[in-house]
DNA sequence: ACTAATTATGTAACTGATTACACAAATGTA
DNA sequence: TACATTTGTGTAATCAGTTACATAATTAGT
């Protein structure tokens, strides 16, 4: 298959589906060969009926993996042929037992010489190759079960987003941004107060001029996010962390994260101590951003904001 | 995949399909991931036009290893959704010509992102596995292009079912299964001959006592093959392997190798050092059975059967 | 004891591929 | 030049699974 290797490793999906068919396609043959009239696809839940037990339909789907109705089409074909007989339960209306009828018991005697020669085979190619396809079948449903390919992806793309992002300090030029990016959620979920346009419509002289300072953070040259740091007039704490705010259409790209950890470098640098933070807890992808850089919820502090209803403070060392 | 483990190898097939299901699940939700309105079934088309080249229908299903009609329903899926332009070709009018649109080439570039994304995802899953599935599909595909899993199969049968044959020295006993079995292929491609009736209702006279032998295969205790190893009066040959025979019930399981053999390893420890026999040509299966067996062809020599139209000889030393 | 939730099953429609077939256009050959 | 063969494409039917939905029987909760 020269075309996969052009590709690469991301048509593993189709090159798993092509592999599966050929492999799919001598199995019929091969049933040919033991001359018994057989479907491959039965073969799972021949497989679970051999010994002669009985079964319900959801059961054997559960046992091999299957969704229920497509067990339930393979039984209608296995009594169709003679294979397997149905029988209701007694005790329990629902349930439809099914189990190997005679032909069904004298098959599965027939299939343990298939069965041998096929296992052989199958070892043999299994011998002859390097790379053990069968473990590694087995890897990848663990490691897929652990974490799904969509996850994986996503990790991915978000890493590779969040090197488009760049932080930058605050100039004169993002005043814009730094509002509008601010009052898009304030007003989204609450009601923008005296306090945020004191220090949104003066950016300079409320938080730079005293102490302070704000990133901006940049996707395609585009202002995408802020944050700002206060400095406190505080016994307990240096600076604030305030007015972190990440457009919407720039979600998922990890900016929250990198602007956040760019402020705390920040205080540290300016020698801070302790950084506190004021919020609500209907925000969580916030709250939840806040735990991720290391803040711990504290008790209660006067806070100019009405909406503050969640207070949260990061020892620096 | 607790199931697999259970019933081992035969169901590899099973188990490539269920891994291939859950990475194909997972592989529209990562287009979604991307804003991309597309279908991962058109991955293998879309990569084949994406530097902006015009493709017959069946070339790109040559190039990718799909059917035709498959890369046509594609391509007609990717028309209606914008992705693609059909063109008929002036110097052929067979020939569909298709390439990108403006859509589809604006697509080429987003995807490009997703691209790298996925390898990088697959890639993690990969070095995280012990066993290299990339790789590992790769050795299937070339094992199973040198020899199909049914011939692997197959080869695995016959051995087990020749391990079922045994080869017995000529009793009284077989002396009806002796005759019947080489009057039922004689008879069926040509004509019973007063040399044939001779050797056949006189075994013991005509072959034993006369310093020949017959040896017959056994399965599940029933005679299904015999040989005759006849002493012959020649300046040239010691022995002629005449009335070989099995029964077409009996075919598939290697026994006329075993026979020939068997005759064989007699004739040398009987001091012999040619084998002769005559035959047919149009006896093909025969003929290349005594190949395999060491035999060639050798020029003209009187023989008492009208049937007789090849001679060969094996030297054994 | 009655209603709501759960469980067991079956049917219908869909999916992404295939093979079989049909047909037109181009090419090869006598 | 006429006819057979090959090539390119599309349509229909099939295949082995799925999800969505419907229905009946049982179990749980009040």
């Amino acid at each position: 298959m020269e075309f996969f290797n052009k590709v690469g490793k991301m048509a593993i999906g189709s090159r798993l589906r092509m592999l599966t068919e050929t492999v799919g396609e001598d199995a019929a043959r091969i049933y040919n060969l033991y001359h018994i009239d057989f479907q491959p696809k039965w073969f799972p839940v021949f497989y679970v009926l051999q010994d002669g037990g009985e079964f319900t339909i959801t059961s054997i789907a559960k046992e091999i993996g299957h969704s229920h109705p497509s067990v339930s089409k393979i039984i209608a074909e296995m009594v169709k042929n003679g294979f397997v007989v149905e029988k209701k339960d007694k005790t329990d209306g629902r349930r439809n037992m099914v189990s190997l009828s005679a032909k069904g018991l004298d098959a599965a005697v027939k299939i343990k010489d298939q069965y041998a020669d096929v296992t052989g085979a199958v070892e043999e190619i299994l011998s002859q190759a390097n790379h053990d396809l069968w473990k590694a079948i087995e890897e990848w449903e663990y490691l897929l079960e652990q974490k799904s390919l969509l996850r994986r992806v996503q990790e991915h793309q978000k890493i590779r987003e969040s090197n488009k992002v760049q932080i930058v300090p605050y100039e004169p030029r993002y005043a814009e941004a730094f509002k509008a990016l601010n009052e898009e959620w304030i007003s989204k979920y609450f009601k923008m107060e005296e306090a945020d346009y004191k220090a949104l419509d003066n950016a300079d002289s409320y938080i730079i001029n005293n102490g302070g300072l704000i990133l901006v953070a940049l996707y395609n040259n585009e202002p995408v996010g802020v944050c700002a740091l206060l400095k406190m007039d505080d016994p307990d704490y240096d600076f604030e962390l305030a007015k972190m705010a990440v457009s919407p259409k720039a979600q998922g790209k990890n900016i929250g994260f990198l602007l956040g950890q760019a402020i705390i470098d920040k205080a540290k640098a300016l020698g801070g101590h302790k950084l506190y933070l004021e919020s609500n807890t209907i925000l969580k992808p916030a709250i939840s951003l806040y735990h991720k850089l290391g803040f711990v919820k504290v008790a209660g502090r006067p806070s100019p904001y009405e909406r503050a209803n969640i207070q949260m403070e990061l020892k620096l060392k």
